[in-house]
DNA sequence: TTTCTAATATTTGTATGCAATATTTCTGTA
DNA sequence: TACAGAAATATTGCATACAAATATTAGAAA
């Protein structure tokens, strides 16, 4: 272990996080206490916290005297996640295209100049992680650190349910054409645009899921 | 006391909550977990505990084995909420024009007419709480408990900040005025005007705590 | 067989004590 | 006097033990 400055209670709730974002821990399981120090090697106190710290992130359910639950999340409530998204992002999108510096517009542009390469290349794993870094890179430019938390919050939670959407055929030249029209509004300083591109682009994302989820392994609907 | 179904540490969170709130925890102040144990009669487990839950809310920082301090608020980051703030709420009014029912409407409808009354006996404490109801009652009507989540948040944080507005004059009768926008673009489903006008008023409320904070007196700036 | 009750067992909540780390104080030297 | 290093002190992190509450199961009565 030896990870300096980290406290044996938040390596923890990472474990335990990732053992519910792979799947290990099903939607609904309890998460008992003693289970977990024993699993971990460590005593209860220290688990205690750590599931303290994932009710935050919304991972897990605790009721006094009930224990902890893996979030059991409904399609209704995937589905407000998404809404949810679409709108933190749209809003993002609308403040970067007020607030962005002339370097961070600079940036935005490079780096979805960078993007068509990985389309036309058909390099999917790539374009998968500077999508990523392109959605954050508009967080930031919003700035407004409560935005940007509330932003990368509710991507982390629904990564797991986003993974394959680019596996969809066309849906990576797709994603990048609806790019254009975000990174066109922002470099503009058109925020109305800029909101309802974003917000468009999104919801898509959303469809391709549903499509994914329904179309082929239902799997994913029930993974988180 | 004797609440059922709370938990000691839950009892506790919202003592400190309070404390920190009403401003006999200072920005900055160092929560010592023994102080806190003997001050609240309690063992150091719970206090811990409590601790944990409100580092979710913003209210205090932890770092490793540094113990917790009572959050230091900078003006930039205040700002910055305000803004945030704004745009949750902006965004809440959106949906709720989409989203919200018949019956909802009605409600709403209701509850603004009740407030002009309020405005015209210049009835203020009333006003107040009408207006927290107001405002919740858009959340709810977004129909996304995530968004509902992250307003309500917001609104928790600002709350202190927000107390004294009402007092300036005047400042009752602009409110209802700007709430008649918000209320009228949503009974159309007019998602944009909705939208645009609850920016508008969140953004006054912000000025009218700048004057209040800036002419009057500092301290509010600084009590979070 | 089913249902209600009571006893048992399991599990969470809290207290206490020890170990590890950070902070403060003290002392010696430049 | 100021500064650096070391010892002392204080505070947090973790483990263990016990108490309280809930869930489960066994048994009796209908």
């Amino acid at each position: 272990m030896a990870v300096e400055g980290r406290t044996r209670s938040e390596v923890l709730a990472g474990q335990i996080a990732d053992e519910i974002l792979t799947g290990s821990f099903v939607p609904g399981m309890r998460l008992d206490e003693h289970m977990l120090a024993e699993r971990f090697k460590v005593s209860r106190t220290p688990v205690r916290e750590a599931l303290r710290q994932l009710v935050a992130t919304g991972l897990i359910d605790m009721q006094p005297r009930r224990g902890a639950h893996v979030a059991a999340i409904t399609a209704d409530r995937l589905s407000e996640l998404f809404v949810a998204m679409g709108e933190v992002e749209a809003t993002c999108a609308r403040l970067s295209a007020l607030s962005m510096n002339p370097i961070e517009r600079r940036r935005l542009q490079a780096l979805h100049q960078t993007m068509a390469g990985m389309v036309e290349a058909g390099n999917e794993s790539d374009y998968v992680e500077a999508n990523r870094q392109f959605h954050v890179t508009i967080y930031a430019g919003a700035h407004n650190a409560t935005m940007n938390d509330f932003a990368l919050t509710l991507r982390r939670r629904l990564d797991p349910f986003r993974r394959a959407q680019f596996r969809a055929p066309g849906r990576l030249r797709q994603s990048h054409a609806e790019h254009e029209r975000v990174v066109t509004a922002i470099l503009a300083g058109d925020s109305a645009t800029a909101h309802a591109a974003m917000l468009d682009h999104v919801n898509l994302v959303e469809d391709a899921f549903d499509q994914m989820s329904h179309g082929g392994r239902r799997a994913a609907g029930s993974r988180l």
